[in-house]
DNA sequence: ACATACATCTCGCGA
DNA sequence: TCGCGAGGTGTATGT
C-alpha cells in the first residue's frame, strides 16, 4: 500500500513487511508512526519496564523516539534526538532499539503485533516564534525600567557573580544599588534564596547596602514572609505585559524607520 | 476506509470526511493521529505562532494534544490533558481548538490539507515501573544507612520543617544530629542552598549543632567549595546502586518468606 | 565536555 | 485549589 515518496500507510503489516518499511524509514529519515502491541525496556540513567500493551511510537527524522500511551502529555519512554537506531526480528516479534552515548542509555520497543505503520516526509521550514518568555521580561525592563520602579536606571544585564548570574542590575532614584531577580512564573522559595545569595556575594565585595527585588507575576504568602525576613522586595510584573511593551517598541522603531525614509 | 472499532486509517480525506472522523474520535475518546499541512496558534501563559508546514498531531483519550514537527523530543505546541476540544470547518480549512481553564489557554491547529488521519483504540493496562529514582535512594539509605556513613541511625523520613521537607534525618555514631539532602543527579548550587536553609531552620529550633550532608552521585567543584564554606558535607552515592540494594532486600524478604513456609 | 538556568515545563502529593 | 519538588526532565547558552 505504498503511495508515493511523501507518505505511506500500512495496516496490519507482517513482521517482515514492517521491518522493511522501518529500515527504509531510518535510512530515508522520514517520520515513522507505529501503532501496535509492544513491551518497552529502558536502561540508562535510571531503568524501567513496561509490559505488553497497545501504544503509539514515533520516530523522527533526527532519530528522536517517543513511546506514547493513551494518556498524558509525556511519553512513557523515549530517547532524545541523535541516538542510534536498529530494527530486527526476534522470534515472532519485531524489536526497535535506540542507543545513545553520553549518557549511555538503551531503549527497546518489542512489538508482537503492529496495527498501523506510517512513514511521512514532513516538509516544514516555518519559523516558530514565542512571546512572553523570561528573556522578554528582561528586555522590557531594560527598555522601560519604570515597569519595576520609577527612577530605576539599569546598569547591566546578566552580570556574572561568584555563583551564577544576576538578571538585572542597576541604581534606584536615590543612587542605591539594586539587584533584580526576574521570574516569568509565580516566585517561589528558590528564587528568593537565589536572590539573597547574590546580594550577599555582591555586598561583601562592594561593601555597601544593596536592595534586592523579585520581579514576577505573583508571590505566595509564605515566600512573601521569607522575603520580608530577608529584607528583600517584591514587584508584580506580568510577562504578557512585557511582551506588549516590546511589541510597541518594535512598532515605534518601525515608525522611526519609515519616518527617516520619508 | 473504516476498518473496525479498533482502528481506522484514512488517506487524503476531504475536509468534511476528516471533520466527521475527528468529531467521532473526540466523542469515543480514541487516540487520534493526524498528519497534514497546518498552522498553529497558542495563547495562554505565553503565546506563539507557527506558520503553515507539515506536522504530526496527536490527540489522546484524556484530551492531551501534541503538535510535533519532524525533529526533536519536544512537541512544538501542546495542551496537557483535560482541555476542551472542538473541530470546525472554516473556509477551506479544518480547525482543531483546545481550550483549558486554569490557566486560561488556547491552542488552535488549522489544517488546509490532511494526508493521513488515524484513530486508535489503544488497550493498555500494563504497570510502568521505574528504578533508581530519588525515592529509591531514600529507601535504600533507610534500609542500609552505611551507604552514607558507618554508624548512622535514621530517625525519620521526609520530616516537615518550616520551609519544605527534609529528605532523611538521623543521628550519627557520636549522637550528633544529621540532616541529609538526597539528589539522584549531580548536586547543584540549589541543593546546597536548600540544605543550608533546612539546617538553619532546625538549628534555631533545636538549639544544637547539626551536620548537613548532600548525598548525590557527584558534585561540581564550585559547589563543593560553596559546601565547605557553609560547613556542609558531601557523600557520593549512585541511584543505580540504591536500586540494587532494594532489589537485594526484596530477594532476601522473598527468601525469608519461603523459609517460613518450609 | 561540564555547569547553569529556563520551560506554555508536566505530574503527583499534601495541605 | 495552591504550593512545592521530582524528573531518565529536555534545551539553550555559556566556559
Amino acid at each position: 500500500m505504498v503511495d508515493d515518496d511523501k507518505f505511506t500507510v500500512l495496516k496490519n503489516p507482517s513482521l517482515q513487511e514492517a521491518k522493511t518499511i522501518i529500515e527504509k524509514s531510518f535510512l530515508n529519515k522520514t517520520t515513522l508512526v507505529v501503532a501496535g502491541n509492544c513491551k518497552v525496556i529502558y536502561d540508562g540513567r535510571a531503568s524501567s519496564k513496561l509490559d505488553f500493551g497497545e501504544r503509539l511510537i514515533i520516530v523522527k527524522r533526527d532519530r528522536a523516539i517517543l513511546v506514547h500511551r493513551s494518556k498524558g502529555y509525556e511519553p512513557v519512554n523515549w530517547q532524545p534526538s541523535g541516538c542510534i537506531l536498529h530494527v530486527k526480528i526476534i522470534k515472532n516479534s519485531i524489536q526497535i532499539s535506540a542507543i545513545r552515548h553520553n549518557p549511555r542509555e538503551m531503549l527497546k520497543v518489542i512489538f508482537n503485533k503492529i496495527f498501523m505503520l506510517s512513514t511521512l516526509l514532513l516538509d516544514d521550514s516555518a519559523d516558530f516564534t514565542l512571546f512572553a518568555s523570561e528573556k522578554d521580561m528582561h528586555q522590557a525592563i531594560l527598555i522601560k525600567p519604570s515597569l519595576v520602579e520609577k527612577g530605576l536606571k539599569p546598569i547591566s544585564y546578566e552580570k556574572k557573580v561568584t555563583p551564577g548570574f544576576i538578571d538585572v542590575y542597576g541604581v534606584d532614584k536615590n543612587g542605591k544599588l539594586v539587584i533584580i531577580e526576574v521570574k516569568r512564573k509565580n516566585a517561589g522559595k528558590e528564587a528568593v534564596l537565589q536572590l539573597a545569595n547574590y546580594i550577599k556575594a555582591i555586598e561583601t565585595k562592594a561593601n555597601r547596602d544593596i536592595r534586592g527585588i523579585i520581579v514576577a507575576p505573583n508571590i505566595s504568602k509564605g515566600v512573601q514572609r521569607l522575603l520580608m525576613s530577608l529584607n528583600l522586595e517584591f514587584i508584580a510584573l506580568d510577562p504578557r505585559l512585557c511582551a506588549k511593551v516590546l511589541k510597541k517598541t518594535e512598532n515605534a522603531k518601525l515608525e522611526t524607520y519609515f519616518y527617516k525614509k520619508n
